[in-house]
RNA sequence: GGCCCGUUGGUCAAGCGGUUAAGACUCCGCCCUCUCACGGCGGCAUCACGAGUUCGAGUCUCGUACGGGUCACCA
């Protein structure tokens, strides 16, 4: 079977990490069996729609890494892909469904139907315009009076279906409404849409959210009506913010773009997302699009909803971030450092070197690294350290010692400040231990740095070492 | 409210009738160590509840509770 899949999102705003996720499995699906991924635009409802989602969503994909086959721009013979260049063919459709007997006009006004409520507050509708004879709807038609279309649910049946992550689904046809097809503007509502175009473009595996679950009979009833293949359904739980919340647009950052603009990885935001509902069967937790593509199977898909953790997101980037060469990761933290820094002149790739075990994502880098080209007065509380014996006494024999050692000291290296230090720690009858961390809060002013005292006097080198440790010297006193 | 779907630690989750109920994140402790981090080792903590089927149930069935979805000329 030539598997082909579709994403089908609408531009309504940013690319949601939920909706993201339902494309990335599509993909993913249709990778893995050699398929084909569609990317088609669902914008048929005009009022939601927002000026730029279309580029947004073609950005996103690109750089999370999603490439599709077929789309607006990659024209395979099933085009057009954006709905609304498609509106003809929806209108032809419905029609050919009226004769099929698969639906119906309904001239029902907007007020009639705001009577048909029930007392729960939903709208029935009591199938009004069901029967009409031939006579009645040619007279409502050459009277040009304003029409839908209807699907026309067959009686006394139960539709079902083996969806692959749920299994059997079935609904009685009592509990489905004869639906809407065609608006009276002449164009398809979702429902419709998404069954001819899904037809059409030849999708062999619809994959999407379960709020499409239970409407699925439905959409398999309109299949028959037109004796076309039904194609087969994955449906997928969402994402959650928290046990009763859906993850959403309003709740801020949420969207990919976000993420990638706080210093996350594309390809860590991706493999977290691929966990969130689905686990391969080797438990492994760390994948690359390559890998995600080789493991994904449908048995490993939740049957219910997760909670999407920031906190777990931000350990994998760790991991993407650690497991980068030392130039990969200075190319992706330069402008963070630069951030940091400030225009000031430090070595750019020592400090990336500091950094890269130290941080999860790239936008905790200015704050780590602050203290470069902000050294003024601090807590010299700092100094006290019990299970080093440092008190200020302590500190300030250590910060003389170091000064002593350093001011006329030119090998102004990681070894070379190392051994020095050492060498006149002991003979001054101190612990290098002691020494050294003191000049590295002598040096700082922060009780946490990314790197020991050398390593701090290496990025701050020896003039501004020099002065650190004067500067440092005055305020103990 | 009707209908549909779901429920394993705080979170992600493995598990497909017999397990000491994996693993990961978080948190805590220890080791390493010039702070922190990395790395290593260890720890806390879970089968929603009640019946049934069975020699045996997290795994099967049925109820209850809780949660989600859906009932539009939105998608």
């Amino acid at each position: 079977m030539t598997v082909r899949t579709r994403f089908a999102p609408s531009p309504t705003g940013f690319m949601h990490i939920g909706n993201l996720r339902t494309g990335l499995y599509a993909y993913l699906f249709a990778k893995k069996n050699n398929g084909t991924f569609i990317l088609r635009i669902e914008d048929t409802d005009q009022e939601r729609k927002v000026e730029g989602a279309v580029d947004m969503i073609y950005r996103t994909l690109e750089t999370a890494g999603i490439t599709y086959d077929e789309g607006p721009d990659k024209d395979a013979g099933y085009g057009p892909y954006v709905q609304t260049e498609r509106m003809g063919i929806y209108k032809e459709y419905a029609e050919k469904l009226v004769e099929l007997g698969g639906a119906y006009y309904c001239f029902c006004t907007k007020e009639r139907l705001e009577t048909l409520v029930d007392e729960n507050g939903n709208h029935t509708y009591d199938k009004h315009c069901r029967n009409l004879s031939e006579e009645e709807i040619k007279k409502h038609l050459d009277n040009g009076d304003p029409y839908v279309i209807r699907q026309k649910v067959p009686e006394n049946v139960v539709s079902s279906y083996e969806d692959m992550v749920f299994g059997e689904v079935s609904v009685e046809s009592k509990d489905i409404e004869d639906g809407v097809l065609l608006k009276s503007d002449g164009l398809p509502t979702y429902n419709f849409a998404n069954v001819v175009d899904d037809h059409l473009m030849g999708i062999s595996h619809v994959i999407r959210g379960t709020e499409y679950l239970s409407s699925t009979p439905k959409y398999n009833l309109i299949y028959d009506a037109f004796g076309w293949e039904r194609p087969n359904y994955m449906h997928l739980m969402p994402i959650m913010k928290d046990a009763q919340r859906k993850l959403s647009k309003r709740y801020g950052d949420a969207n990919f773009e976000d993420f990638i603009s706080k210093g996350y990885l594309p390809e860590a935001i991706i493999n977290y997302i691929a966990l969130l509902g689905w686990c391969p069967k080797d438990n492994r937790e760390k994948l690359s699009m390559e890998e995600l593509i080789e493991s994904f199977d449908i048995d490993g898909l939740s049957h219910s909803p997760s909670i999407f953790d920031e906190t777990k997101m931000r350990w994998l980037n760790g991991e993407y971030l650690k497991a980068m060469s030392p130039d990969e990761f200075y190319a992706k933290a330069e402008p963070w450092i630069e951030k940091g820094i400030d225009g000031k002149d430090y070595d750019k790739k020592e400090i990336a070197l500091l950094l890269q075990t130290r941080i999860d994502i790239l936008s905790d880098i200015p704050e780590k690294i602050a203290f470069l080209n902000n050294f003024k007065e601090y807590d010299t509380n700092m100094f006290i350290h019990q299970k080093m014996k440092v008190d200020f006494e302590v500190a300030k024999k250590a910060i003389d010692i170091a000064t002593d050692a350093l001011k006329d000291f030119d090998d102004w290296t990681e070894d070379g400040i190392k051994e020095q230090i050492k060498a006149c720690a002991e003979s001054a009858g101190m612990k290098s231990g002691q020494v050294m961390f003191t000049m590295r809060v002598a040096l700082t002013g922060e009780p946490v740095t990314p790197g020991g005292a050398i390593e701090m006097a290496v990025v701050l080198g020896k003039e501004e070492t020099l002065r650190r440790l004067a500067f440092s010297k005055e305020l103990i006193k």
